[in-house]
DNA sequence: TCGTCAGATGAGACCTGGTATCATCCCGCC
DNA sequence: GGCGGGATGATACCAGGTCTCATCTGACGA
């Protein structure tokens, strides 16, 4: 089995792992790793595929235990994308916080929650509801995206559609 | 075939078929009726059982295909639940709004956007991305079920965990 | 060093939500 | 009555995810 990178990612992943009392298999470590050098979201099905490019025989249980197992942990998030299909992205587990998804290259960036905690609270009092838990999803075209659509098009710059 | 009940709801899902150019047929009256007889979200397996239950012959893939025809007429949304799974709410089709959805009976209400899309502005002006699309589900206990839980146990009043 | 045992693993069956295909049906129109 | 297009049901199929079970591995104590 091909050694872990050790990036400073894929050590925090495996750090929350052993934190929590989970064995820091090689199977885990190479998902850790996988997950780590994805620069935005990715499916189990990614995660496979890649694992099968570098030759390491990994089952398809284990990545979605993996999976769980990091989602557990909050090191990594589910997201639904607008198709409907499931995603995943890693993110910081220690604050709440939202997703901002690229539509063009699928990059993902955290967002904080701000104002948005005081916001869902108004609403959960206007409604007279407990608010447990809310998720916000944010899609749009990221710097890169945009300018490169720019300058393939300068006669159309990219538009807000506020859905 | 069984006719349909007229309630308000139903006909506003038949005369949104009929305003888009789309035959109004007994299966998809039958499924306005379901979808507008639900308090509260359903999956596609849920109307199916409903109409076998009704001793309605229904295919699964006529289920989903007047689903997509309501989702995108934008009478019936898709939800994510916090599970990951899929469900559909009714809402109104008009105006862009937002879920609450209440974890124990499973009602929903739609909340009008209102500050939110200032806010959402104000991320994607500071990330520098241009947004196209949000996406706010909330998700709690209805009035109904936090004064259920109270009563039922009046020790431990209901509390947000803001997730 | 060895034995033990819990936890991790891989294979594969299975379930579920959703899509694609295709023959048939139904209904409006000529 | 014939025709054509849209709607339908049956069914195969696909993808994402779960479950089961036999096997493996690694930590730990004797």
């Amino acid at each position: 089995m091909r050694p872990s990178i050790n990036t400073i990612q894929t050590k925090r992943i495996i750090e929350a792992l052993e934190r929590a009392g989970y064995q820091a298999t090689p199977n885990r470590r190479l998902v850790a790793d996988l997950v780590a050098s994805t620069n935005g979201h990715f499916t189990a099905a990614d995660l496979l595929e890649r694992g099968r490019r570098e030759q390491v025989k990994m089952g398809r249980a284990t990545i979605f235990r993996a999976l769980d197992l990091l989602t557990s942990l909050r090191v990594v998030e589910r997201l639904d994308l607008p198709s409907g299909a499931h995603a995943y992205v890693v993110c910081e587990p220690d604050k709440h916080h939202h997703h901002l998804v690229c539509s063009g290259c699928g990059r993902n960036e955290d967002v904080a929650d701000g104002e948005l905690g005081a916001l869902v609270d108004e609403i959960g009092r206007r409604h007279g509801y407990q608010i447990q838990s809310h998720r916000l999803e944010l899609f749009g075209a990221c710097p890169v995206c945009t300018a490169a659509s720019a300058a393939a098009d300068p006669a159309t710059p990219a538009q807000g559609d506020p859905a």
